[in-house]
Order: C-alpha cells, then structure tokens, then sequence
DNA sequence: ATGTAATCGTTAAAAAAATAACAATGCATA
DNA sequence: TATGCATTGTTATTTTTTTAACGATTACAT
C-alpha cells in the first residue's frame, strides 16, 4: 500500500519527532493512541498527523487508531533505523568527542567505529573504547571498514576538503557540523547542522516577544 | 519601511543562514552583490531573497544590487544580534562543555557567565574560563546576573526540571539540548535542538538516493 | 548627456502544505 | 447479533510558501 510518490521534505522532517514520542509512549507501555490524542501530545493536528502517516500507507485501524509499537516499528523502518551502520568522526575537539560520547546513538543502529584528528597529543586516545587515529589514515580505514556515515567536526576551512576525502572513499552520507554548508555529489546525502543559526533564531524570538 | 506583517517562520529561519553567508563575504572583501548571485551562492532563488529582504525593508538598489555589509548589519539587528547576551549552561557534560569550549558565541554577542552540574566531581572546575557551580545555586546566579540565554545540557528526565527553574527566575529565553521538547510559557522563546532529528534524517536520505 | 543593461521592489500566478470535512469501517457494548 | 460511537483514510478547501513576471529605477559605458 505504499504509496510511490515522493514524500516531501515537511513530513520527512516531522517523522524523527514522531518516532521520539512514539518510543518513549511505548516505553511507558502506552499500547494504542489516537491520531487526536497524539496530536494533542505533540502540538500538530490530527489531520496533518493521518495524512503523514498515510504518505507511507495505513498503519491505523477506524474506529480504535493506531497501535503504539507497530506504528513506532513502522517508522524506524521507514527512517532506515532497522539497519545497521558504521559510522567514523572526522575531528576530535569537544564536539567530536562530545557526539563520541552520546551513548543515545549506539542505543540506536550507529556504531561509531573510530575518530580521526591531526593533533598528536589526540592521536592514539580513546573516548568510551572509540580510538582517536591520524586523519592521514582516514581514507584507507574508510575504505576497509565499510564505513556508511562521516561525521564532520574539523574546523571550518577544512570541511570541505575532508568531506571530499570521504565521498571519494565512497562513504554515502555526511552528518556535517562545521559552521558552512559541505557540499555533496547527488548520490551522497548530507546534514549540515548549524547550531548557530539555532541560537540566533532563538535570538530573534527572545527579541520578538 | 519596516513591514508589521507578521514575519512567517519560514523566513525567520532563512535569516541566520543569509547572516553566514553576507559575514564570510563580507569577511572575503565582497562589498556589493544581487539577488542572482546570492541565490547562486545558497542554493535559493533570487526572487525568494528578494521577497525575505523585503519583509523588512528595501535594503537593495535597482540597477545596483545590495551593499553586503549594510545587508549583513541589517540582518544583525532583524536577528537582535548587535546586543549583548548572558548565558549560562546548565549541565556540564560533554555537549555542555562542548558548547562553552566553542568560540564562535563568544565572538557574537553571546557572554557563557557559567556552567552549573550536579556531579561534585566537576564542580569547581574551568573550561575556558567558564566555572562549573553547583546547580543549587543556580536559581540565586540567575537572579543576580541578569541572565538572558538558559542552555539546557541535563539528562532528559530532568530537562523540563531545570526549564522550569530558569524560567521562574526570569530567563527569557531556552535553548535546549535534551532530546525532548521542554514547554516554557508564551513569554519565554525556546528551541529545541535535536541532533539525533537530523541524523536520523540523514539516514533516510542515504536510503532513499 | 544619452541610451542600454542590470537589478530591485512589488504584484500576480503557481505550487506546496496545512486544515477541514466526511464517508467508510471496525470496535465495543448491550 | 445488532447498534451506536470512535476514528481512520481520503478528498476538498484554505492557507502559506515559492516562483515568475514586469514596471521602475539606477549604474555605467559611450
């Protein structure tokens, strides 16, 4: 019942959110939730909630609603969250190290399987058992480790040029954190986060109010 | 000129990505520049930029184009960021620190004034100058330091918890880290950032190319 | 000084997204 | 087993957002 037209970037956006309160519902053994109720939990309508879900086919039943963990199972598949995959950071400093430590994304299907630096008093340290190595190694480990996600946490002015290094390698999505925009071959996917631009939204609200 | 339509969210969250784009090229020399090739440069439309710019006032020249750093100022002050900003953290874990460690705020307008943990293990320390206090006593910092910006950094579970202290002492703002969405009352901004959001995005997209 | 090309601000049109409406369906209860 | 109620899936409507079009204005070259 999948329905093959593209999904577009909107309910794409919102499907993590729903997937966070679905988990933790499930977690407090909540078994069965209506499009309504759930709607009133997450602030959306009820009618933008049954028309995501029905991007991806019917998950609910008329007249009861949706079960809590097949829905939730639903969505991880649909995120890809079922899979396994190898993920390697690129940038060791703080942030690099924080996102090593962020035990949540192990608990999920990545699995950080080393970091990378060009600072020799980093190299050869380990944060929670993930091993910092030389960037000067990171392309042959790339390429034997069957490695699936590069994180980016160098400074600014070499993001692009370690993005590039890890495409050529073959890596097929960059979570990027370096505060400019990586670009990217159309078949590589990319996240570029800016914490910033956050802070500064935040910013103009605090003002707005 | 400025316009008292309600500015759409949609804009709002273009600004701080125009701000990054006009300050490197402002930084780069650029001193004039069109719709056209800004939308060339950031991947949007000209009549789109045009159209965010004149949500707030005719900045540009016809014949001509805009000036960056009279553009970039512009957006400075939209985004309320030629004032100055008092920010503490609370939770001094490693995204906390992370975050205290990143320079880029502190060359913006935003002044990190401490960090606040429970754990007696970091109490007392430094980083970068910021001191790590006792959360206890935060209430009472807030207080007395006219605080503005209240990062939250804490385990989940105790997120809305420290939310809701800050905001009985008269923060104004919250930008929150834990992964779930803490509620603050109509008068006070929040953003919550969830990094695992955009990676599990990514991993749709890596699925879907 | 004049004409041409460039480019904005603004209005109009198109596309996308969100909301509302409602018929169809299955659950729950008597 | 039959009836009513709840709630979905889906279609229609409204709203928002994006894109296109174009007249007005200015820089710049000749």
């Amino acid at each position: 019942m999948q329905k093959s037209n593209k999904v577009s970037e909107a309910v794409i956006r919102r499907l993590p959110k729903y997937y966070r309160y679905l988990k933790d519902m499930e977690k407090n053994g909540v078994q069965r939730i209506s499009s309504r109720e759930l709607s009133d939990k997450m602030g959306l309508t009820a009618s933008q909630i049954r028309q995501d879900f029905n991007c991806f086919g019917g998950f609910g039943q008329q007249g009861y609603g949706y079960n809590v963990s097949e829905l939730c199972n639903e969505i991880r598949k649909i995120l890809g969250l079922h899979k396994n995959y190898n993920v390697i950071i690129a940038g060791a400093g703080n942030l690099g190290q924080a996102l090593a430590s962020y035990v949540g994304f192990e608990r999920e299907c990545f699995t950080i399987k080393a970091m990378f630096d060009v600072n020799p008093k980093l190299i050869g340290l380990s944060i929670r058992g993930i091993q910092i190595l030389d960037i000067d190694t990171m392309r042959d480990f790339i390429i034997n480790n069957d490695i699936h996600v590069g994180v980016v946490c160098v400074p600014k002015n070499k993001a692009q040029e370690v993005t590039d290094a890890m495409v050529e390698c073959g890596i097929k999505s960059i979570w990027n954190f370096a505060p400019i925009d990586v670009g990217t071959p159309d078949n590589v996917a990319v996240e570029n986060v800016h914490l910033s631009d956050s802070l500064y939204t935040l910013a103009y609200k605090m003002n707005e109010i």
